[in-house]
DNA sequence: GCCAACGTTGGC
DNA sequence: GCCAACGTTGGC
């Protein structure tokens, strides 16, 4: 059986920790503790393989972008910070017996020569259906089609013929892409 | 189950 | 700092 590779998209605020504290960790890996959030924890439970692929997001920073590319390396296991009285994400109602937030390893795989800001993505056809973009979204783990895989990689990498301006008639007519039931 | 109050997220 | 939107909590 050969799992399909999904995508997905992390949040982190650089100021607690960047992309850059991910690079400098040993072996640029580190576990991707803290989700608190239960839509969030399904995901990584539930769907994250060894092997997926996310985008790494800049939240609450001045210029808020994806910076780069990070590979999941360990599946789903119980975050122990949870249990932790110390830690900020402590969380009483959780406890190793039967553990209620997971947590999953990520390596850095590719930083982005050019940060995709939040604007460059709300300004590029094909991505409005993006979850980050939906308004109101909060979700700090979310998964990412193939097709914005694709588009949000190619930005990152400085190819702008994906957007808006330089692509020529790119809101004519038919996208790839886009077929999947309106909302 | 309803819903108001509260805390958090996150862009601006 | 402001504020909109969301999730959680807890009384009823």
């Amino acid at each position: 059986m050969t799992a399909v590779r999904q995508y997905w998209l992390l949040k982190s605020e650089p100021d607690v920790f960047s992309f850059d504290d991910l690079w400098a960790a040993p072996d640029h890996t580190t576990c991707w503790d803290g989700i608190r959030n239960y839509q969030a924890r399904n995901f990584m439970r539930d769907d994250m393989k060894r092997g997926d692929l996310a985008f790494f997001y800049h939240s609450m920073d001045d210029r808020p972008a994806v910076v780069g590319v990070v590979e999941v390396v360990r599946e789903a296991y119980p975050d122990h910070t949870a249990f932790d009285a110390r830690d900020p994400h402590y969380d009483p109602k959780s406890n190793p017996n039967s553990p209620t937030w997971m947590m999953v390893d990520v390596r850095a795989k590719e930083r982005f020569p050019q940060p995709v800001t939040l604007q460059e993505l709300r300004d590029t056809p094909g991505l409005e259906q993006m979850e980050l973009l939906r308004r109101g979204s909060r979700l700090s783990v979310q998964p990412v089609r193939a097709g914005e895989w694709e588009i949000v990689r190619a930005l990152g990498h400085g190819r702008s013929d994906a957007r808006r301006g330089n692509a020529r008639r790119a809101d004519a007519g038919p996208r790839v892409g886009r077929g999947s039931a309106p909302r």
